[in-house]
DNA sequence: ACGAATTTATA
DNA sequence: ATAAATTCG
């Protein structure tokens, strides 16, 4: 039956969600039954070194409970395993598909890959409609005078609110026209073990914050002990919450948390108009730093045995639970780039494939910020001191003592290096790499 | 074109 | 007190 009717495809990516969902909206109103379809793409998981990996089954799970919302509406999710392109290549033998939408992804792959299918529908006069869904502003939406995009923090964050209406805040009522879906029987759904992972014992936060939390983000957020903040990155991440009902809870209860989400539309913006971020330094002065890049110490930071406790704690929450606290995750960054000098690029990796709430935009953005090297970044010869850093957040050591329960006892590793000396070697390098670099133009 | 301003610090 | 380069209006 589906071979004869002609469909709408919505194709589901980084939006995970029914509600609030601006492509899916525009699909069911534009007046062709609505076929809804996921893809487990091939070309992103085969390049995942851990068949363990916790965002698989996130994904996973998610999308089983998004077919079980689809089938109560009547309808269901298609979901496939491949190459895009390969994909939607055998859907068009298959179906009659007359349009495909889709939500926005400024990722360099996914620019390349919505680009390829775009050609691909093209060729079959098939039309590609695409939705800002992920960020309240994007691309050009918020840029300088001379439409340029901005590349410092504060200009753009007042021009942000400028631009800012209640249009731009508003749920798209998706649940409204659930009625234009395809009517089918349920479509089987491929298991875990059949994308080729398996089941881990991570547990995924929430995707409610409590509005106390909120409420006090800005006195709480430094303190790694504590419940502090939303711990909502990992549902931003596949947009299982939505970015508009996020704000509108910002602008309800805490401008120091909604500062935090203009900073992921800033940093999706970079990406989006500056895609070399992604493998180069932003400011190209910073691509010449001599990195002592030692191996052994890159794993002795991985593995949170540095001597430093603040450091060590980081890394094994990281390690263990795929989330890292944000005070710590400069911290941790900061004494990869400046006390060990290794290439900002090895922790970025290195955090990829631990975090669950990973966003090549938000990740490379906060790497360039504490190396120094990006937009609007932490000034070179500001290196953060781990201890003082304790004295600051932790005064306590209730999170260290959790993390590194030895770190008073003489079990405990000794300092991968001196802090002062780290820190004066780190500052000389940064300052002659500059100053080369500087005469060389 | 010049002056004001600049995420989370350290000594 | 300090560091300091760059952006933006």
């Amino acid at each position: 039956m589906l071979s004869t009717t002609p469909v709408a495809i919505f194709w589901f990516r980084r939006d995970l969600r029914l509600p609030d969902n601006a492509g899916l909206y525009h699909a069911l109103k534009g007046g062709t039954p609505v076929l809804p379809l996921f893809i487990f793409d091939t070309d992103i998981l085969d390049k995942l070194p851990d068949t363990h990996d916790p965002r698989v089954q996130f994904i996973h799970d998610t999308i089983t409970e998004l077919a079980r919302s689809l089938q109560q509406a009547g309808s269901g999710l298609l979901v496939k395993k491949g190459q895009p392109r390969a994909v939607f290549a055998d859907l068009m033998q298959n179906l009659k598909i007359a349009a495909v939408y889709t939500n926005h992804d400024y990722e360099p792959y996914a620019e390349q890959r919505d680009t390829e299918i775009r050609n691909l529908l093209a060729a079959e006069n098939i039309s590609f409609h695409t939705f800002k869904d992920q960020v309240i502003f994007e691309k050009n939406e918020v840029v300088k005078p001379d439409g340029k995009p901005y590349t410092v923090f504060t200009p753009y964050k007042k021009r942000w609110f400028l631009t800012l209406n209640n249009f731009y805040v508003q749920s798209y009522p998706t649940e409204q026209y659930f009625k234009n879906l395809v009517g089918t029987a349920p479509f089987p759904l491929p298991t875990l073990a059949e994308i080729g992972f398996k089941p881990t014992s991570i547990r995924f936060p929430g995707k409610i914050a409590p509005e106390a939390i909120i409420k006090t983000y800005d006195q709480t957020r430094d303190y790694p002990a504590q419940s502090g903040t939303s711990r909502l990155s990992l549902h931003l991440r596949f947009g299982t919450i939505s970015i508009r009902e996020t704000v509108r809870l910002a602008q309800r209860l805490n401008s120091t948390w909604l500062n935090e989400l203009i900073w992921r539309d800033f940093y999706h913006m970079i990406l989006y108009h500056f895609p070399q971020v992604a493998i180069q330094a932003f400011k190209p002065a910073y691509n010449h730093i001599p990195w002592r890049n030692n191996e052994d110490e890159f794993a002795h930071w991985c593995a949170g045995t540095t001597g430093y406790p603040l450091v060590d704690a980081g890394m094994r929450e990281l390690n263990a639970t795929g989330f890292m606290h944000n005070r710590v995750r400069m911290v941790v960054a900061s004494f990869l780039c400046k006390h060990l000098l290794i290439d900002w690029r090895w922790g970025e990796a290195y955090f990829a494939g631990k975090l669950l709430d990973y966003d090549l935009a938000a990740n490379n953005g906060g790497w360039q910020w504490a190396a120094g090297s990006g937009c609007d970044a932490a000034p070179y010869f500001r290196v953060f001191n781990p201890s003082a850093q304790i004295q600051k957040f932790d005064r306590q050591k209730l999170y260290v003592q959790h993390w590194v329960p030895e770190w008073e006892s003489s079990n405990y590793n000794k300092p991968l290096v001196n802090h002062e000396l780290a820190r004066k070697r780190a500052i000389n390098t940064y300052k002659e790499a500059l100053a080369t670099f500087k005469n060389n133009q």
